[in-house]
DNA sequence: CGGCTTATTGATCCGACTCAACGTTAGTGG
DNA sequence: CCACTAACGTTGAGTCGGATCAATAAGCCG
């Protein structure tokens, strides 16, 4: 990462709802955030989509476009967002100067797997419940990581993109935020949420508790 | 593929539920499948699994491990099979003799973030008869790719196997296979499935024809 | 041949979806 | 700055897809 943005080209903003890339559109950066945040997404040719993930300050994207030389999913800005472009015809140039970058770019990609894996696991194996306490638990440990409050937060992302990503309705997961809320696990404003009892949302998520 | 093809250090053949490598343990060897089949799975700590992914000769395993030194998934034969192994720790060494090692690396772990994509889509959005429709019609084309029957094959893995890979019931998987057989769509006999329209069964995935 | 795993089918139940109505907030332009 | 509007969030009622539980059949292998 600090490798990617010592090589930087170009910084760009994006607003809420602006488009940084799309499926099908030739691969011509990757994108490493600075600040805001994204979410990426796929589609079926009848239209449905699936959010594959929320992105925060320090992430990389696109690197998934590299085997057929376009992007496969879309990533769009959830408020303001700064990103730092590089251009993808340089990466070969770049790789060559610095020997280390290939390994940086497999790193991340391979990070990118192991993640996904966790996503398709949730997906295809847990309930409504548990899938919303364990997101809620992620989002509390990767703001922990970056020395944010852990426990007070605000969402970028509606209820609507959060069901998405987790498979669930919309209206389910207002219903089980509520229930959440009933049971004293968690409060929440519209998209400010506080962690009152992280080890019951533990307990739901049924995780171990962080390593 | 070819390149990792020849400089291939091992051959290992395993039995059908032989372990090629589990989550957890330490990254020693990438694996490139020879002959048989494999299947990838990772679990929740509370024990339950989810299989993310049939692999067939051509296919590389394990390089989801590089950004922890550990594997992140497990990997398991479903029938007799043969490997090429790669030691991890000569990698590095071997990325410096042959440039474009890394570059083929990239893009294998690009490709499996792509296919992994495809899997959360289904997972999260899409019907069980949708689900196993568009299974069918994947194995189809990599038979169809590898210059064996796209119609007529022999599945490897059990019902319980695909219903999991699926986020279905085994259950589902039988009743959803004789729904299809009933309408015409296909024949199955244990483990052996014939395709019989084709047509019909996209229509069920609703997905465009292939590319 | 007998025990074991895998597959199939039926009955029942429940979690989550859909449809619908309503309340609330933020963003817009006058 | 305020009124208006569109987007977002919440809650309720009713339904259904798919899970679960249970029993039976069909291969498979020693």
């Amino acid at each position: 990462m600090t490798l990617l943005e010592s090589i930087v080209k170009r910084k760009e903003t994006y607003k809420r709802g602006q488009l940084l890339f799309r499926a099908g559109e030739r691969f011509d950066f990757i994108y490493a955030i600075r600040g805001g945040s994204v979410k990426t997404s796929v589609c079926t040719p009848d239209g449905r989509v699936q959010i594959t993930g929320f992105h925060i300050p320090g992430e990389v994207l696109g690197l998934s476009a590299l085997a057929l030389g376009q992007y496969s999913s879309e990533a769009r800005a959830l408020e303001t967002t700064s990103v730092c472009r590089v251009e993808a015809a340089r990466l070969d140039e770049l790789a060559q100067k610095i020997p280390s970058l290939q390994y940086q770019m497999m790193k991340i990609m391979s990070g990118q797997i192991r993640q996904d894996e966790e996503l398709m696991l949730l997906l295809g194996r847990r309930s409504a419940e548990e899938r919303l306490a364990e997101y809620l638990i992620g989002l509390s440990r990767r703001f922990a990581a970056r020395n944010f409050s852990p426990t007070q937060f605000n969402l970028s992302m509606s209820r609507g993109d959060i069901g998405n990503y987790l498979g669930i309705a919309e209206e389910t997961v207002c219903r089980i935020l509520t229930r959440f809320q009933n049971a004293g696990m968690i409060a929440t404003q519209r998209r400010h949420v506080s962690l009152i009892d992280l080890r019951q949302l533990e307990a739901v998520a049924r995780m171990k508790p962080a390593a």
